[in-house]
DNA sequence: AGAGTCTACTGAACCGGGTAAGTTGCTGAG
DNA sequence: CTCAGCAACTTACCCGGTTCAGTAGACTCT
């Protein structure tokens, strides 16, 4: 089946090409009732701009990179990526922008494949996921100019818009409301130490235990996996005067200490109180169902992309402090016995 | 930055175009000094040809075409997707092939997507997964004369080459284990029922199920999601005569299952054996540790890519059946009590 | 020596869109 | 009547690769 392209359409509608690609780009340039006919054309035949041929002359390539740098076996099972991947999507698709994803092994790999996909002209920007101290892609992305969204920080990003989430708020919530249910000991385990929002997280933390009067509030550094979560839990549950609550960075870690606790026969919430961060359907899904700190990533998701195809446009939004993830108490919370 | 273009090296090699371009792509007509002059510029300069330009003339877009459909918010938790994504990528990264994702909501918007995707030359072929019976996608592809590879089946797909694995061999090896530790009712629950391979499940589990005389031994169909999977668990567990133990078509369900016995106070295993379809971190993660079906995911969406990019050279290599899950014991399966 | 062959290139067309510049034909003002 | 001005086009070139049809020069063979 051969692809019908605009010199098809001009044949049939008696017109020159140039005149069908003002028709279907809704330029001035060709009568109403010659754009209705062309646009008729068009929809009959099935047209579809090559893509290709548009983004060779328009250099727009109407697509978003993103790369996921975690290993096969997390990706598989981190609601976090494939919940912002459904809202990329979902802004992405309503202007028939494509997703291009590229799975790396590290930051040295990622920077080469923002390199080649600039060199290829296969996107016009891209999103881009865990921002550390001096991050070294930054200054890959200012001079290739490559259009792009940090999600994560808030910190040094030149003029790269971010977008983050007030995570001191939640965990400050979180912290209060454990402590109203009557909890002392409270401990945490954090997700990789390296990550600019993990260290806010481990900042405000910090602040709230101390103000509080909390002692031996420790933060437990860990690296998002099931075995580090449930090994971190392991280490705190042996202590003497083990804590009663725990606030764990995500919610693969949360249901490996639920997994930990169970194990060394501790009832959950009698003996040990769970809140994980970022709400997913795994929380619901174990016995009891974990409290969590829930946002919309899908949302944030989106919103990303809208900033990204701003500054696609030359429109830049700036950073953006999207909404705090809020508290949503379920079964594995409870004051301590 | 400006980019480089086979104009520029060629300006610097005192060469035309032409013969840039026989050089990068290793085709006789330049002698092998020149070559390795014109080889060694374009390192140098940092050159990538332009992804869109070669599409354009030569037709291909060195991108393969992946859509997603389930709701997001199962997609998330489904490490069954994330797992082929990881595995694709291997082996089109190391080909420098690229992953374009869409998700959609039915299969009428995937079959949409396939045809805009065709008509924009945006991809070279289409993965294709969830096979059904009188699949409606099936002649939209062969029509378009598409690219593809389908996952799932076997079942009717023309010349369509298809990837699945021995399902019933599987089935049938957890329920003869399950009944060498003492069992005698066994329950199922299934997935979507509209899916080839969950026929093939089905049927396989009702003949050895029968072969070897066991009553009662039902398919309760879901749809792979946590929610459904809970709901079916209840309504066999508050049956007079339970089942010792029930088989659960994906991991998720698994999980939802067991969280279903410990709230209704039964102990796994020693009231209730968990065999969970689909090894992924999630079935370590839970305690006990969920008995599963293990097969290597990634290689198997590898396998589905190298099948995809012999059928774009023009290779067909077939169908082909791929290694069969086996069984990984863990804690949630022992003789019943 | 002259014809034929081969190597190593060059030049130009081509892919399918976008778009600046040029060309009509018509309208309306002076 | 003439000419400016404008709408509604057409023409032609551009993007950056690939590829086919030459062609110059070296080399071989008789």
């Amino acid at each position: 089946m051969k692809r019908p392209t605009i010199a098809d359409i001009a044949r049939r509608a008696g017109v020159s090409k140039g005149a069908v690609s003002y028709a279907l780009n809704g330029q001035p340039g060709v009568s109403e009732a010659t754009r209705q006919r062309i646009v008729a054309i068009a929809q009959e035949i099935g047209f579809n701009p090559n893509s290709a041929a548009r983004a060779l002359s328009g250099a727009r390539a109407r697509a978003v990179g993103l790369t996921l740098n975690r290993p096969a076996r997390i990706l598989g099972i981190e609601p976090w990526f494939m919940g912002l991947i459904s809202g990329f999507e979902s802004e992405l698709s309503s202007r028939s922008y494509g997703l291009t994803l590229q799975v790396v092994g590290s930051e040295e790999q990622e920077i080469e494949v923002y390199r080649r996909w600039w060199g290829e002209r296969r996107i016009d920007g891209v999103i881009v996921t865990d921002l550390r101290e001096d991050d070294i892609r930054i200054p890959v992305l200012q001079q290739l100019q490559l259009p792009a969204v940090i999600i994560g920080g808030p910190g040094e990003t030149g003029d790269i818009p971010q977008l983050w989430s007030d995570d001191a708020g939640a965990i400050t919530e979180a912290v209060r409301y454990l402590v109203a249910l009557g909890h002392r000991r409270i401990a945490r385990v954090g997700g990789l130490p390296g990550l600019l929002h993990t260290q806010a997280r481990t900042r405000a933390f910090e602040q709230v235990t101390t103000a509080l009067g909390l002692v031996e509030a420790v933060t437990v550094p860990s690296d998002y996996t099931g075995e580090e979560g449930g090994r971190a839990t392991r280490r705190l549950l042996i202590e003497a005067d083990r804590p009663t609550a725990i606030i764990y960075d995500n919610d693969v870690m949360a249901v490996a200490g639920l997994a930990v606790a169970q194990e060394m026969g501790l009832s959950v919430p009698g003996d040990l109180s769970i809140v994980a961060w970022d709400d997913s359907p795994l929380c619901s899904l174990v016995h009891p169902p974990l409290t969590a700190l829930t946002r919309d990533i899908a949302e944030y998701g989106a919103h990303a992309v809208r900033q990204l195809l701003a500054a696609i446009d030359g429109k830049e939004l700036g950073s953006i402090e999207a909404g705090a993830a809020h508290l949503t108490p379920r079964g594995s919370t409870a004051p301590p016995r």
